[in-house]
Order: C-alpha cells, then structure tokens, then sequence
DNA sequence: CAAATTTTTATGTTAAAACATATTTCATTT
DNA sequence: AAATGAAATATGTTTTAACATAAAAATTTG
C-alpha cells in the first residue's frame, strides 16, 4: 500500500519526502516483526545483534569500542548494554592486558546455546519479510540502499 | 560500502539477512541525519511528525487513537507524547462532545510557526538524504518498500 | 434495560536510551 | 620525566519508551 494512504498525507508529498518516509516507515514495520520473535525470550534485538557479532568473532574477544563501530544501530552506552548480557550469562568481560583501557567481551558457550536455539526463527523471520521480492528486487533494494547511504551533503 | 564490509560480517550472509541489515542501517543513518536537524529545536522526531499529522488536519481536530494509526512508528503511549507538545504549546486537547471517550487534538497557531520555522531545514535533509538517487532509483526504492512492506507469511 | 464487552485514553511502574561527566590508562609533547 | 591531551570505558542523571493495568464512556447482548 502506498505510504500516503497509510499515514493519510498529502499525494502531493515531495519524491524525496516519499523517500525517507518509506523508509522509516518500512523499517518499523520491519523491527515489529522481529521484536515478537526475540521478545519471547527476553532479549531486544540490540541485545541479540551484539551477541552475533561475539560469535563472529569465533572466540577472539573484542572490545567494546569495535562492538559500538560494528552495530547496525550506533548507541552511547554500549558497556550497559554489554552487561546485561553477561548478566545473562551470555558474554564476559576482562581488561585487556596490552591495554588496561580497553575491555575484551567474549561469548560465552551459554550464550553460543541461545544463539543456536534461536537463529533459525530469526532467519525464517527474516526471509519471510523479504518473501514478497524476488531475487532480482533483493539486490536492487540492498543496491538502493546503498546508495542512498553514499549520502551527498 | 557494502554492509558486510561495514559491520564486518561473514560475506556469506544468506539474501533475506542482508537486505533486512541493510534496510535497519540505513534507517540508522537516516535517523541520525534528522535527529541532527530536529535536535536544535528540541523536539524529536515522532513530536515532529505528530505535528505534521495535525497540520494536515488543516484545522480539523483529530483523536488520539486516529494520530497513533497514522504515526510511522507505532507507540504505546501517544498520550504522553502529546502532552508534551501540549506542554511546549503547540498543540491543545478537549474533550469531544459528540463521544466523550475521544480527545480531540488540535495544532496551535505556535505550533504551527514552529513548523514553518523548521520545514525547509527538513526538506534539505531529506534531500541531501536521497541525494545519490536518481528519480528512477527514488521510484524503484519506493516501489520495493512498498512490495517488502506486503509481507507474505 | 441491566450486564457484559469493547473502545479510547490515562497512569503507575519498570526498562532502555540519551546526555553529560568522570575515571583510568595510554600517548604525546616540551 | 612531568605535564598535557587523547582514548576507552564507566557512571550519575534525566528523558523517553514499553508494559501492564485502570478508568470512563459507549456499544453490544441476553
């Protein structure tokens, strides 16, 4: 449906306007969906969006710093976050030795278990909101996208 | 850049995952955009659109459950949003007579300055936002959303 | 028409995010 | 080597959002 119908604007609304609000509205359509599928087990997609990247690591920690530089959505108190995973049982922490100003977080296996158990109703999630593009509409919106984000000022 | 490189996540990332990741970066980034803008004025950017919302309205008050159904991002308490805009004296509310249940929201004439105030800011935003886009990629982009957005399940 | 149900908004409480500032350690400069 | 500045994380405070529940009015139902 089209986004001026959905939120009852003007049909006049500026392409780029269109734009921005497709977006942003899109996108929250998006993280409702996935936010019921993580909510039954108790963690925000922020949560679980660090504990990949933790596991991507394949057991060589990283510090917070890389965390906050490789999350999909930057934030400023990523230790807050950090600890309530280890709360969790899901990550640790210890200064890093070469550089006791850093802090090197680590996935716990616990925290590989959840990740496992859950990953497959993410993936399915995932795959069914982008069900109604094809391959070919796949590539051209992640083309889009990034080329919107080569943003010119 | 490619998103995989950006997050420094495994190339091997399956389709769906990667235009879902792509589509909640660059909101991030949008996001982040408009917040810079709208930060100077103190407001965020859901008060923002509500007040766009009750512009629209050209006049005509609307109700509370009526502003929720067309905010981009849904929330629980539009109630304490609106007050806020109320505290700042952009917006007013009563009772409606005809149901007494509804509150009929309306824009001030303050409300309305402000908006005037910031609208080109925003526009300019929005277009640097789309800037690398050309109209055709503006319309296939709003074509794919739209698509994504008939989620199949 | 009284009772039950639904709609619409409000509110109390808890959790998360934003903002500013502090603390510790390291790097750089003179 | 001491002083200064920068980097990395942590913390205190305030705002905002989420969740659950309540309250009031309207609508439906037996």
């Amino acid at each position: 449906m089209k986004i001026e119908n959905i939120l009852k604007t003007t049909p006049t609304l500026p392409l780029s306007k269109k734009v921005v609000v497709n977006l942003l509205y899109t996108n929250s359509v998006v993280i409702g969906i996935l936010n019921d599928v993580l909510k039954t087990y108790d963690i925000s997609i922020q949560q679980f969006n660090v504990l990949r990247i933790l596991r991507g690591q394949k057991g060589v920690p990283v510090t917070l710093s890389i965390i906050q530089e490789r999350m999909i959505a930057k934030m400023s108190n990523t230790t807050r976050l950090v600890d309530k995973l280890i709360i969790k049982g899901y990550a640790t922490k210890k200064t890093n030795e070469k550089n006791k100003r850093k802090i090197d977080i680590s996935i716990t296996q616990a925290g590989l278990n959840f990740l496992n158990e859950i990953d497959a109703l993410v993936d399915s999630a995932e795959q069914d909101i982008v069900n109604m593009l094809s391959e070919n509409d796949k590539l051209e919106l992640i083309r889009l996208l990034e080329k919107l984000r080569l943003i010119a000022n």
